[in-house]
DNA sequence: AACCGGATGTTGGCAGTGCCAACATTGACG
DNA sequence: CGTCAATGTTGGCACTGCCAACATCCGGTT
């Protein structure tokens, strides 16, 4: 995956990969405001301009690195989704998707930077919905827990419709505010007591008691 | 609130308050990306380096701005809390509650620079919290609306420790999914129909049935 | 095989920004 | 009345986004 510097010839061949890998790596330590179209050329062992080619202008090209972050924290839901081994169906679907909203948490604080830039962009009109990378959009996987929950009968099919923007919304919140909001710098074990709350809370008003 | 362009001096006079005007403004329209140091001292009649005579940077400059932006919404709370008149105490600490949240959202929707501007910024150690303006501080406002529900008993007092975690965290997602999250562009009544989700979550997992 | 056109990359340039250094003005306080 | 520190200005450098003109090369046509 390594593009490194063998620029053997005058065209790359493959310049669209290697800045969204650059870009990866700023947005990883700088949050979207270190997405640049010059640094990222510069690291790509291309000049300034050439990125031109394939990004119409910087929003567009953070609007791509930022759909790269969504695949990143869609992968990591996915192994420790994947992680999740109980036996029986109904249990087994409960702490999917716990480990599901753990994983989220986890991957905001683990690359803040990674997880501001995913929801930094603001795509005119996002085909991301409805991609072919539909296989990791973290808001398909949260479906598909909630229709296995349906399924098995831990969750009420008429509390179905909706229930992703609770959810949702909880772990979000909870993520954005211990990484820039009043909880910013919470003790650790105090981040662990808010998650319980915080998955309780869901627990108690989604799921069947 | 306008400072206008009497300049009638060498020295301003009032630099400091007109720069945060300036800023607000700027927030205002294309959220925290655009206050930027020389446009707002453009705007306030100076030339560009004196804002540096009373913020660091451009860091410490949002920064400034982004408290200013969290007073806003504090203000828009408090105006929603006091429209509440329910005679009885235990319904009306439930509709304050539910005022605040819904001035939350209201205000996410109504003012997304400016919101995204208050969440934008990382205050090296932030000397808000403690700070003299608690009066119309969120975070304050939020814990005493859960301190009063404990009061009329319709809190559990042993649910209130770290009940603002859950109820905060449900409209901060709630609001940053719709501004930049993947329910961004969400239909009206459909906005209003997670807005309900969410609130009776909140209520079925945190008050008493 | 020669050729040509479009895709891709480069150089140069302009405007805008953050921030540093040196200088100017003035109000406040002795 | 004088001095000085606070406040504001001018100039400059480095960096960025983006536009225009030019260079190179790959791929298909004849």
């Amino acid at each position: 995956m390594q593009s490194g510097t063998d620029q053997r010839s005058y065209h790359h061949g493959n310049l669209r990969t290697a800045l969204l890998d650059a870009g990866l790596e700023l947005a990883r330590t700088g949050g979207p405001a270190a997405v640049l179209l010059r640094t990222a050329s510069r690291q790509a062992g291309v000049s300034h301009n050439a990125a031109y080619r394939h990004f119409a202008n910087q929003e567009d090209f953070v609007a791509a690195v930022a759909e790269q972050c969504m695949t990143q924290l869609g992968l990591l839901m996915i192994e420790r989704i994947d992680g999740v081994t109980a036996s029986d169906p109904a249990v087994r679907a409960r702490m999917k998707l716990g480990a599901l909203g753990r994983a989220y948490v986890e991957f905001a604080l683990a690359e803040p930077g990674w997880f501001r830039t995913a929801f930094s962009a603001v795509r005119p009109h996002s085909s991301a919905v409805g991609a072919g990378s539909d296989r990791v959009s973290p808001y398909v996987l949260l479906g598909a827990r909630l229709d296995e929950l349906v399924a098995v009968g831990e969750l009420a099919p008429e509390r179905r419709p909706g229930a992703e923007y609770a959810a949702w919304s909880g772990v979000h919140g909870l993520s954005s505010l211990l990484l820039d909001g009043p909880l910013r710098e919470l003790p650790e074990p105090e981040i662990d007591k808010a998650l319980q709350i915080v998955f309780n809370i869901l627990d108690r008003g989604l799921l069947r008691a």
